[in-house]
DNA sequence: ATTTGGCACTCGACCGAGTTAAGTGCCAAT
DNA sequence: ATTGGCACTTAACTCGGTCGAGTGCCAAAT
């Protein structure tokens, strides 16, 4: 019972805080919500919910804030689902509408998402290695030089070029075409190394030489550059926060150009939609924001994740229910095909 | 002669403002660089400087700061090149090595010239519509669908997706793709729809409708998406500026999520390096920066921009010779191909 | 006819003291 | 257990005064 009373002033202080970045006293506490407790009351639930570690005093004669553990309990236990807003609805609903392609489909996620939100907003791209192949070109070019192009069936394509040792004529390279093809297609990428393992020996030592160099590009294709990519938008959203947090401004944007840093950030790619509260996430430069992200992709079968990164003071439930709503919409979508 | 003495006094005030980011005023001028005049005269000199217009005061009591104007005048009549440092040079003569292709290409050159600058840089890739059909190919996925994959002179690489009404055979499948890289190999994006137009005309009628939704969608690639497409690196050297500037930094940043707004920032693309300073160029947004921006591409034909944007107290010279060596250098890359 | 030193003046930046207001903790009364 | 009252703390704000960098102008020097 009493625990219950005092998560409903965490949940008081949190909202108040969100909404006005002011530190949050017991007197404006008590008249902004109808508690049905007086101020003294409250001044007594909240410093027991400082002894939890829940909340805290910038200095001695200020209100209170949530700290990152008084978060963490809001969005357990208190939070509720936040429906979004009939244009909310709405947006989400039509943004990929008469999309061409999975960049545009990526590009219009990631600006969507920080519309919503008024954050800044992530989108992986789906993973290469999780994926499958659909097909895989070669184009000669010249005589000597081949283009490689691999097409995913998460609608991702990649290309490169091969300098052969030898020259190779169009019967041939259909051939090659054909048999990789054969072998390949429907494949997981993660699963080409394996299935392409004996497959130079199939062919006649001359040209061995060249099989071998394309194979080593698509092997290149699916593996090493298996390493994700990660697009961001909505970095102006960070300055649009009131002057107190951008004191470390720098730091953040930096974090943000790293792909390196979002990857991790974004974590393993899984179900539902997960947060990472300030110092829960172990880079130094972003321990003053928070995470919320989900996976995507296929049912059962998430490819990659998206989601929003903002102060740690930030509105919860509605970013979540934001994230959770495009990561389904996209989903869907990819699902569906172009 | 007493023009020039002037001169050399704008110049010793913009480079010590561009250094210190502090007004600087006649006694620490007088100190700082040995023009062998004494600080009254200086003042005086000073006074006249104002009246044309290159320096202001931001208060009365306090050093003259240069105008955009003063910046332009610096940069047409007294800015020299600054030779590159040698770590520079050596930077900028090797990050395209072993670059793979020209997404990659784009990426490390965005990246280096961030780097180099400490600014935000800009690099648009090679413009679609001046860019030249390498290849065109056609790949069925079902039936009834097809993709369809533009690959252009300059390395870029654009798919799409046809549905189609009817059926279509492997045989005719071929038929077009070599008709269609007949007649388009090497032939400008722009001037595709004219080559394209009676093109539907030379197939049978049971085929035609499939032919031209295949058209419809090359023409599509060529022309619609020839829209530019533009990436950008470094925002977090905004932030390392001192705080004076970055008052309006918020705009700056939307701004720098436009497309549209940084297309029309790099201006048409051409020869040489050119400088935009201050209000010269018109987004409301950006007026208190500078632009330097450079054309690359092959020789003589010149497909895209790239550039730094900065506040406009910034290292004129530097960054010139920054961004003129690294387009030097990408276009030699481009031209000898991957 | 320039250049220069001197001087009065302006004005933001900085400092310290005093005041205010928000908020707390504790205690006695309900 | 809750509440009103009260003493206490402390950041934020205000105000006056001082300081210093810088200017413009003028008369003297070159």
């Amino acid at each position: 019972m009493i625990a219950d009373r005092r998560l409903e002033i965490l949940r008081a202080i949190v909202d108040d805080y969100v909404a006005t970045n002011e530190p949050v006293g017991s007197k404006v506490l008590a008249a902004r919500h109808s508690l049905g407790i007086s101020p003294a009351t409250i001044r007594n639930e909240m410093a027991l919910l400082e002894e939890e570690g829940l909340i805290s005093q910038p200095h001695t004669s200020a209100g209170r804030i949530p700290t990152d553990l008084g978060y963490r309990v809001f969005v357990d236990r208190i939070s509720t689902v936040k429906p979004l807003s009939a244009p909310e609805r709405r947006a989400i609903d039509h943004f990929l509408e008469g999309a061409v392609d999975l960049d545009d489909v990526v590009n219009r996620t990631v600006r969507l998402l920080a519309q919503v939100t008024k954050q800044v907003a992530i989108v992986q791209y789906p993973s290469l290695s999780k994926s499958a192949v659909r097909h895989i070109e070669i184009l000669p070019l010249t005589p000597m030089r081949l283009m490689i192009v691999l097409i995913t069936d998460t609608g991702r394509v990649e290309q490169r070029i091969v300098e052969l040792a030898n020259q190779m004529n169009e019967a041939n390279v259909a051939k090659l075409r054909s048999q990789l093809n054969q072998l390949c297609a429907g494949e997981k990428l993660n699963l080409i190394p394996n299935t392409l393992k004996s497959f130079t020996e199939k062919f006649e030592p001359a040209e061995r030489t060249n099989v071998t160099s394309v194979v080593n590009v698509i092997l290149e294709m699916a593996i090493e550059r298996s390493e994700e990519k990660v697009i961001v938008s909505g970095t102006a959203n960070l300055a649009r926060i009131p002057s107190d947090f951008p004191s470390s401004f720098h730091p953040i944007l930096e974090a943000l150009e790293e792909q390196v840093v979002l990857l991790h950030l974004l974590g393993e790619t899984a179900d539902g939609t997960k947060v990472k509260i300030g110092h829960e996430q172990d880079n130094a430069n972003l321990q003053s924001t928070s995470i919320v992200t989900s996976g995507y992709g296929p049912e059962g079968e998430r490819v990659a994740n998206l989601g929003i990164i903002g102060p740690t003071r930030m509105d919860y439930s509605g970013s979540m229910s934001a994230v959770s709503a495009v990561a389904r919409y996209v989903s869907r979508f990819l699902e569906e095909g172009f």
